[in-house]
DNA sequence: TCAGAATGTTACTGGTTAGTAACAAACGTA
DNA sequence: TACGTTTGTTACTAACCAGTAACATTCTGA
């Protein structure tokens, strides 16, 4: 009989593994759906290496929302840096990206919408992350729409929230064979030329 | 002591009672974070008055969709009957109803993209439900942008499409606030004049 | 009145979950 | 080497969950 080493991970590595593991089994089959010991199991680790790193499923929850925060926003800026100083161009293309992003098979839609409604309490910390990172991209939006000459920055600005919104909604239930999803980057591109402007 | 009489309610007035308990708990709640025995507390009822009405909880959720989508047909029908033959206008009222129900505080978005997120195996009976559902309003949108006589029917029916789940999605961060919901009936007003005619 | 059907009540099963205790093995460092 | 720390492993708790069995009570209709 062999008496095989164990392989030990160690505390940064071992977060960084675990934190994997949930973002993939968060994101694709929802939160409440899955166990600590699933992600224990994906991660190929022990369920003490979790619960010494994080001190509560609730803890690893905030930390994926955290992580797929950062994530939005650096793929925000890869797309913003594809056309500096051109609003219009920048907001096309960042509705581009999305839709060649909602296109594909692994696509869960966003997850802010989707822990929202899995935690309907408004109090809850991620709620609170959800409506501050909500908060920015309207911001950003607004920048855009604004330095664009826009009449009604503000309401274009909306527009755009909504049917950024509602692409990741039509994902859910079409997935990759979404028209709607399809033609967004054509509607907006239709829709900021069509607007007004001061 | 008082040997009072149980009360016996009858198998269809059971049935209302606890398909109405469990709208009330799994739009609120979310459908995983409703159990049976909460549905069978809400309604003042007993559990086998559940299980001997409904198979399953699986039974119960898919009766919970079917209702919210006789709901959902018989608020549109009175919607389109404030304007018969006008479809501009239909449509139009459609989002003033939408972004007057998505203010009121027990407003807790679309019940189909919510069980969407909550059920992501696509091949889950309820998810065929919100498929066809999903359908069937952007068929309704289609003929009334055909109606219109746009140039482009499909592109502004998915337009408003992606508005619609757009407004449903906001109202789950921002609730009762939301500036956005609140501008979508003009939003939808000026796409709709704004869209060019064949 | 009596028999069968419908409903209420209690108590249970087997499975799952989040989280922990206790100890064993490996590591790092003095 | 020797000791303290980190990590792995096992086994457990207490709560919750969907669903059921068995029996008690009430109703209905012949």
């Amino acid at each position: 009989m062999t008496t095989s080493k164990r392989t030990r991970v160690p505390r940064a590595k071992a977060q960084e593994i675990i934190l994997n593991a949930a973002e993939e089994l968060f994101y694709q089959e929802g939160i409440h759906a899955v166990s600590v010991d699933a992600i224990v199991e994906r991660a190929g680790l022990n369920k003490m290496s979790v619960y010494r790193q994080f001190s509560s499923k609730s803890d690893l929850i905030l930390a994926y929302m955290q992580k797929k925060q950062t994530v939005f926003w650096q793929e925000w800026e890869q797309s913003m840096a594809k056309h500096p100083d051109q609003p219009r161009e920048q907001l096309i293309q960042f509705f581009a990206d999305l839709a060649a992003k909602a296109s594909s098979p692994e696509f869960r839609g966003c997850c802010f919408i989707n822990v929202s409604i899995e935690f309907p309490d408004t109090a809850h910390p991620v709620r609170e992350l959800v409506c501050t990172h909500q908060k920015r991209i309207s911001d950003a939006f607004l920048e855009r729409t604004t330095a664009l000459g826009a009449a009604n920055p503000c309401e274009l600005a909306y527009t755009l929230m909504l049917l950024m919104e509602g692409t990741y909604a039509d994902s859910q239930t079409y997935g990759t064979d979404s028209a709607a999803i399809r033609m967004v980057p054509t509607i907006v591109e239709k829709l900021l030329d069509a607007s007004p402007r001061e």
